[in-house]
DNA sequence: TTTGATGCAAATGTTTTGCATGCAA
DNA sequence: TTGCATGCAAAACATTTGCATCAAA
């Protein structure tokens, strides 16, 4: 792997992470980076964001809405998915890595992991209506 | 909702989906149903493919590998997928809605359900070399 | 006949990439 | 200087959609 360099853009978006509790798209990220440097492209900004998930420093989560969110915070936690507004929160639960070998009991392969998303109505949308 | 009509695209598509144990993208089913019908359009494909998951006869799988697959078993089940080969399996294995619950405790909102893929390496890809 | 289904092509949305230029080391 | 990073635009994918035509009912 090359090394890298430092760069003002990457180090913006970095930031911008750091400071979210959202879990951003690329487009997001995009247009928040932009009022700081409004010529950045979005090219940049993918780059970037896949730059950062390969060393391991933010997360990507595909959470099947179509487009890919990133996360600042890489400790182990699992996320929620509101079906009302499609926020994205995290969630303070204990570890379920014992359903690794729930998983694996009847399997002849290999049971490394899991990738797990909760849904449902998040405290905004449980009472009243939803508000997207 | 309108009515359905039928058609032997759809007809076939069923079918073919039916008949495989594998979780086949909107561009593979495509492929196997032109040997039949050489002149199927993707689109039509696509429209089909939407219109059997809308009425829960199939299962579309968000695998987070940039494309949907479908799954003719709507039975409640769980899927690996290997990270050798990429292929998408059933799993055999208790129930683990308890998960929930743990996800729900210290949670404001509400947890109506989650979707879980289980990762590692498939029993070909185990031993040796991965085979894609 | 009426209306949903099809094939085709164009459009959409997300992400990647080629390339000339810019900037960090 | 050297080589990674950028901006821009084009390309690459996966998926959807408009429309004239076709075929079930």
């Amino acid at each position: 792997m090359a090394e890298l360099k430092y760069s003002r853009q990457r180090e913006a978006i970095r930031n911008y992470l750091s400071e979210t509790k959202e879990h951003p798209t690329a487009e997001t990220v995009y247009h928040a980076i932009r009022k700081i440097y409004p010529n950045i492209s979005l090219g940049t900004v993918y780059r970037n964001l896949n730059l950062l998930a390969d060393t391991g420093e933010i997360n990507k989560l595909s959470c099947g809405d179509g487009s890919e969110h990133f996360d600042y915070d890489t400790s182990r936690h699992y996320h929620f998915i509101c079906t009302g507004c499609g926020r994205v929160l995290d969630l303070k639960m204990a570890s379920i890595d014992s359903i690794n070998t729930i998983a694996g009991s009847h399997f002849d392969g290999t049971i490394e992991g899991h990738s797990t998303y909760f849904y449902g109505k998040c405290p905004c949308c449980k009472s009243g209506s939803s508000n997207l």
